[in-house]
DNA sequence: CCTGAAACAGAACAAAA
DNA sequence: TTTTGTTCTGTTTCAGG
């Protein structure tokens, strides 16, 4: 298990640039990555070493566009519980990260207390997961927002 | 300008094991994941080729973790509006895909109109935020939910 | 800490089974 | 459609400024 350690390692202008520039497009050669950001092969590699270790990238990944698999139903679920003990907790968060369908899962401040976003084939594909979900764990309410467009989804963060 | 044209594209185990080993790391060399997929360098490589042209796959990204840049605050956006026009929709739009801090952007079927997710340094780097959508589009109510804790983040989808 | 170069590994493609 | 082989591009390391 790794643990987290690294709060707020400092990044100067360059490393940002390099990490824009793997933001936009981790296949880049050195090379191009370097001329992009006005420097050379060897500082751009040592930095991106440097920030690989102390944590700031995890390894690289593939988006997979959803529809072409046939994953077409996105929902937003938004969740309140009576419960509160860390042993319901511990329940609830291992059943979140065991189903590969919950891709996002956030406990809230606030009325509401976890929000979840849910890819699934169809609605029918919807109700088995949620069906699945509430037998295993007891939940007070549950709401789900259907989304019927992906107006923009970024894995980028603002740098 | 890209067009989306591939709807669900049929793709054979193979194909999905390549897949799940690119989105896990795509950081890999043919052959390891060649001896993952139990197949070799070429043919892996084929599909690979076959998959990103027909949009399977976009360009390869790394996830920088948010907090060792200092963006320590998520929030869901819940948002309700009376305008449902042509021409209002497309200024908001426009401004949420401006907006590097918004993440995610949906358009729901509902009471709720939109969810936007957005990261920001603090919460008053969230209020800056707010305030600058609010002057630019008419919106009827917003509801804002704090993230305390991110029990799960993948993007990697279920194959 | 950067530049440049040399050594090495892996990707891209072609041919042929 | 896979296997094998060749070429060439990009990564990694290292010596020197």
């Amino acid at each position: 298990m790794t643990v987290k350690l690294g709060r707020a390692v400092q990044l100067d202008d360059l490393d940002r640039n390099i990490l824009r520039a793997l933001q936009a497009d981790a296949g880049q050669s050195l090379d191009e990555i370097a001329r992009q950001v006005g420097s050379s092969k060897t500082p751009v590699w040592n930095r991106i070493r440097k920030m690989r270790d102390a944590g700031v990238m995890g390894p690289s990944t593939v988006v997979v566009d959803p529809e072409t698999i046939g994953l077409d139903a996105c929902f937003f679920v938004l969740i309140r519980t009576s419960e509160h003990e860390a042993e319901w907790q511990q329940l609830f968060l291992a059943a979140l990260r065991a189903r590969p369908e919950v891709q996002e899962a956030h406990r809230l401040a606030g009325e509401i207390d976890y929000i979840l976003k849910v890819r699934v084939a169809n609605a029918r594909a919807y109700d088995v997961f949620y069906q699945a979900l509430i037998s295993e764990v007891r939940v007070f309410n549950v709401t789900a927002l259907l989304s019927m467009e992906e107006i923009k989804s970024s894995t980028a963060l603002p740098l």
